[in-house]
DNA sequence: CCGTTCTATTCCTATAATTGGAACAGAGGT
DNA sequence: ACCTCTGTTCCAATTATAGGAATAGAACGG
């Protein structure tokens, strides 16, 4: 209810609409195959795909479409752009040093956490995450933490949503995710364990702003293995 | 003169034409100063930044706008979404492994380069090339592989172009292109020293698709630094 | 303390773009 | 040669956008 007031901006949702259709799972897709996904007139669909792919955020081989370059080099800046950035990267490589874990910067964005910067850890066995990538707010230390500062709304928001479940260890209740969130509120700390991934260990602490707001976390995780693998 | 079919685009053209502006140099903007630098009306501008900001293209702190957190997710697909990348990726590991130099996957995208995939040298003194970075097509060996195996409209567009002169060495005249651009296409490889960065040294080869059409460059590159620290 | 001058923001209508149905084209298969 | 898929073009009704003018509210200075 902050300020909802964007009325309707189709011109510009439906093509972003549209790219949420390219995943991992399925990153090529045909024109008609997008139109019956999408539910959109195969004529309108058409032409949203022509003026992202002017605009290099489609790029086509024959009659398969995927996300093109632009994106990359958009997405690119906002690492670059983020302010805290050149303060924070020198601590976030010691942390990865000291710790010999992976490091991560992770901020909210809407009812969602994202991965802003990843500092690997130098071991072989370790867990994988490229930044950009993105987490619901109710599994993993980092995501529960930025959840537990969040604004009451988005905390409605998340625990009256599907609590989706990932592992036996996911807190997919109401029930289980409050206690977490009042002990995250008195120790400015969250911790989990294979919450999202099986095995995978995570410890986070908040980033405060100089007027306190809480606007991103830290966090270091590893897996069982990786703690066998280290000295 | 292949598909400029696509009209006047403004409710997308706008949007991304007003995300230029968010370089690493001035990577904050308030309204005003937006308005100003792009030449659109205030009000204009800000109906923009309201939308770009609902879909996380633009995060706001304050009165100051930064990009969003949604492109870099976005960014990250693109490489995750490449159709080749599977195929790619090890074999790039391995040349970096055997030359001990970073390693790059570039392709063309309109009359720019774009780095689509970058594999660090292992070594303290390298030169550093993120992902997403756009390099023009006239200077450098990989962008200028790309240049020589590109469609003749492409080429002359940068040829008749400004060839923007980085170092002594870039190859700043149609006159010093050509001949580069010809050898290249009776070698299939692309060598370069010092034409964008002074002391980084480059060679490219292409890669084909099934169809024998140039759709990659891959290029090994170095810095003089590099040589003398490594065996 | 009040006026001045910046900001960001709302309201409104002429203007201009988007929309999607219907019809066309062209490849591939049967 | 037919049928059935693709991708594609055309066009008028609909709908969103554009930006000037006016408002609100903070920061500054006399």
């Amino acid at each position: 209810m902050e300020h909802e007031s964007v009325k309707g901006v189709p011109s510009l949702e439906r093509p972003l609409y549209l790219l949420t259709f390219f995943t991992r799972e399925h990153p090529q897709w045909s024109l008609t195959e997008l139109a019956r996904a999408s539910e959109l007139p195969k004529v309108s669909c058409l032409r949203l795909i022509r003026v992202l792919e002017k605009y290099s955020m489609l790029a086509r081989d024959g009659d398969l479409y995927r996300l093109g370059p632009r994106l990359l080099s958009l997405g690119a800046q906002v690492q670059e752009s983020y302010p805290p950035r050149r303060v924070a990267l020198p601590h976030l490589v010691d942390l990865r040093n000291i710790t010999h874990q992976s490091v991560q910067w992770v901020v909210r964005d809407g009812n969602e956490g994202v991965y802003l910067e990843v500092i690997e850890a130098q071991v072989r066995v370790r867990l994988f995450i490229a930044p950009g990538r993105r987490a619901p707010l109710h599994a993993g230390s980092s995501t529960r933490l930025l959840l537990s500062f969040a604004p009451p709304g988005v905390q409605n928001a998340v625990l009256s949503g599907s609590l989706t479940t990932y592992t036996a260890l996911t807190p997919d209740t109401p029930a289980k995710l409050q206690p977490l969130i009042d002990l995250t509120r008195q120790t400015w700390l969250a911790a989990s364990f294979g919450e999202l991934t099986p095995q995978s260990a995570e410890l986070a602490a908040p980033v405060l702003d100089a007027g306190g707001e809480v606007i991103a976390a830290v966090s270091v995780a590893g897996t069982a293995q990786t703690y066998r693998n280290t000295e």
